[in-house]
Order: C-alpha cells, then structure tokens, then sequence
DNA sequence: ATTCCACCGGAATAGCGGGATA
DNA sequence: TATCCCGCTATTCCGGTGGAAT
C-alpha cells in the first residue's frame, strides 16, 4: 500500500510545486539580488490554510539555496518561537554564531548584535508571524542587508493588527504574495502526484480523490492528510485497495488529528481549559472557570486562565462570540468554513 | 436612562529555572 | 559555593466596556 511515507506527510516539499508558477516566479524575483549579494526586499506572503505558503517558501528558499552556495536558509516557526528571543535565537543558530550563546543568560541585545554583524547571507522565514506576541523581529531583520525577510501568515490584517502601525508602515512597501484556496481539480492532480510517488499502483480511483478534494475544500495540507489516514487504514486492513467506506471514515480523521496536534502544543492546564469549552459547547468565562478549578489540582488564576482563552482564539481552537456579560466561548467547528482560518 | 457587574486585557511585579560570574 | 542575570510564566492590580437589570 505505502510506499513512500515521507511524501504523504505535511511537510514534504515536492521537487516541483504545481499550479504555483506565478507565486514561485514572483517570490523568486523578490529574493534574486540576494543571490549577486545585493541587498532584497522583505516579501510578504498570505492566504489561507493550505493553499501552499510554507511549500511555496521552502521551495523558492530551497532553490536559492542550490543555486548559491553561501545562502543559507533560515525557518522560524513563529507558532513554537513567538518571542523576540526566541526568534532571534534560531536565526543565531542558522548562520553559525552561537558558540557561546547559551539560552537565558545572554540578553536579546547581544542575540540581535550578533544577528547583525555577520556576514552571512540567509532566507530568512518567519513562518506563521501572526502568532509573534512581539513583532520586533521583524523590523530587526528588516534593514539588514544581509538578509532577505520572507513573512508568511494567514490574514494579511493579523499582521498589522492590534497598534501594528509601525509595521504597517515598513510592510507596505515590501512585495506582497497573495495564495488562494486551490481549486478541486488542482487538489485532485497534487494529490496524483503524491499517489503516484507514495503509494502502490491502483490503490486509489480519481473518482475517490475528487471526493478527497471535495471534502478538503480548497486545503491542500487537509487533503494530503485525508489521503494519508485513508492509506493508514487499509495498509493496516490489509487491503489491496482503498475502499469508499476507507475514504468516508478517513475525513473526520484526518481533521480530528490535525486539531489534535494543535491541542498537544499546550499546556495541561491549558487542556484543561479546552476540554471544558470542547464538553460544554457554548459556555460562559465564569463557568469556565468554575469547572476548570474542579478539573485540576493546583488551579491557576482566572487573569491566567483569560490569557488562555485568548491564546487558544489565537490558535484558531476556539472562538469567542458576544461580548461583556453575554460572552461565550465554544470550540472552532471544523464543518463550517471559518474565514481564513 | 441609569446603574450594575461579569468580563476584558494592559502594565507592573514576583518567582522560577538555568546558566554565568566572582 | 553563593550571587547575579535573563527570559518566561503566572500573579496582582486595575481601569474600561457593554449587555442586562432596574
């Protein structure tokens, strides 16, 4: 059944992306002059889940990569890395001067002074920058010739928003990449290209991926990771084939693990926090919390527990909706098309 | 229309853990 | 070894907001 796991897994970058000719071409001008060690200008990238930005990126970096020797690459996943510090420090680790830069001892001064007097060139990747809690990073990067600054998100307002004129202000002028949703026929070829790489031959009808494509509407990551279960499944049925019944019970699968591992970044009492909103469908602050400090040991305070509940909306596992004292929180239904999520 | 109060979130502060320094 | 430094989380304090009750 499984041939290749590796090209069914999310991260997988293809050796050719499709029906991205114009994103790749444009990003690939954007960041060029890095290449004759010119300086390049930031580029922003947006759309919604799935529909390639990370690809996209990995790939045109990865291109540059190959063709010029003393660029490196540098990806920070703002999810996992969402201080300045943090940030910083995985530049730091990519362009080779973090010998004697421990964590927590050295000061984000002396992090951003090294990132500054280097001579290394580097991509530099700001994956998911809508989750930075500071947004520094970016202007520390943004002037330094040195690198070329990819800013990738979902909404193009989340980056600007809340006070974000500042950034604004330095963004508006940089290279904007704009992704939409891919169409069901395009889903349907990525997801060939990724059967005919990973999979045995004539395990799956092009019937079965319209319906993957249909069900994943316009996400790419959701219908690779359909397609994925629905491979699990039947290797571990011993099927020769993957079945209709296979594919239906793969969907909600596939979206559960997803969200799952989302909800595995968190903390227990986070969890805790989430579970109580999952089981009581909409629920109000208050009880909330009341649940929440019968749930666990050692209960946290309620201005914690608020920052939670904000963090999670962050996240895009919960939403809140009404405000003041007809405040409810429920968790994000994967039915309905939630915009930009 | 006015008052009430659950809820929100900014800002300052404390405590923790780990690493550096003397 | 004792102490300092730093980032990070959680706590404390508090002014503001806007539905709901009166």
């Amino acid at each position: 059944m499984i041939r290749d796991a590796r090209v069914l897994r999310t991260d997988f970058v293809p050796s050719e992306v499709e029906h991205r000719d114009g994103e790749v071409n444009h990003l690939s001008s954007v960041l060029e002059p890095l290449t004759r060690g010119d300086a390049a200008d930031t580029a922003v990238v947006t759309g919604p889940s799935g529909a390639g930005k990370t690809c996209l990126t990995r790939f045109v970096a990865g291109k540059l990569r190959e063709a010029t020797l003393d660029v490196e690459t540098v990806y920070v996943n703002c999810w996992r890395n969402y201080t300045r510090y943090r940030a910083l420090y995985r530049v730091l680790e990519h362009v080779g001067r973090t010998v004697d830069v421990h964590r927590q001892s050295t000061p984000t001064d002396v992090l951003l002074d090294r990132v500054t007097h280097t001579d290394q060139r580097a991509v530099v990747v700001l994956d998911e920058a809508d989750q930075l809690e500071d947004p520094g990073v970016v202007y520390d990067l943004h002037g330094l010739d040195q690198y070329a600054v990819v800013v990738v998100a979902n909404r193009e307002q989340d980056l600007y928003a809340p006070e974000g004129n500042r950034l604004r202000s330095r963004l508006q002028a940089s290279e904007h990449v704009r992704m939409d949703r891919y169409g069901p026929d395009q889903l349907v070829s990525i997801l060939r290209s990724r059967v005919e790489n990973g999979l045995e031959r004539d395990v799956v009808t092009t019937a079965q991926l319209e319906r993957i494509a249909d069900a994943a509407a316009g996400d790419a990551r959701l219908a690779i990771g359909i397609l994925r279960s629905a491979a699990r499944a039947a290797d571990r049925q011993d099927a020769d084939e993957i079945t209709d019944e296979i594919v239906t019970a793969a969907v909600p699968t596939a979206e559960t693990e997803m969200r799952q591992a989302d909800v595995e970044n968190l903390t227990p009492d986070q969890v805790a926090v989430f579970e109580v909103v999952r089981d009581r469908g909409p629920v109000q602050p208050g009880e909330i919390y009341e649940a929440y400090v019968d749930r666990v040991d050692d209960p946290k305070t309620e201005r914690t527990v608020r920052s939670y509940l904000s963090k999670m909306q962050q996240y895009d596992l919960l939403v809140a909706s009404g405000s003041s004292r007809s405040r409810v929180y429920e968790v994000v239904d994967d039915d309905l098309p939630s915009p930009g999520a």
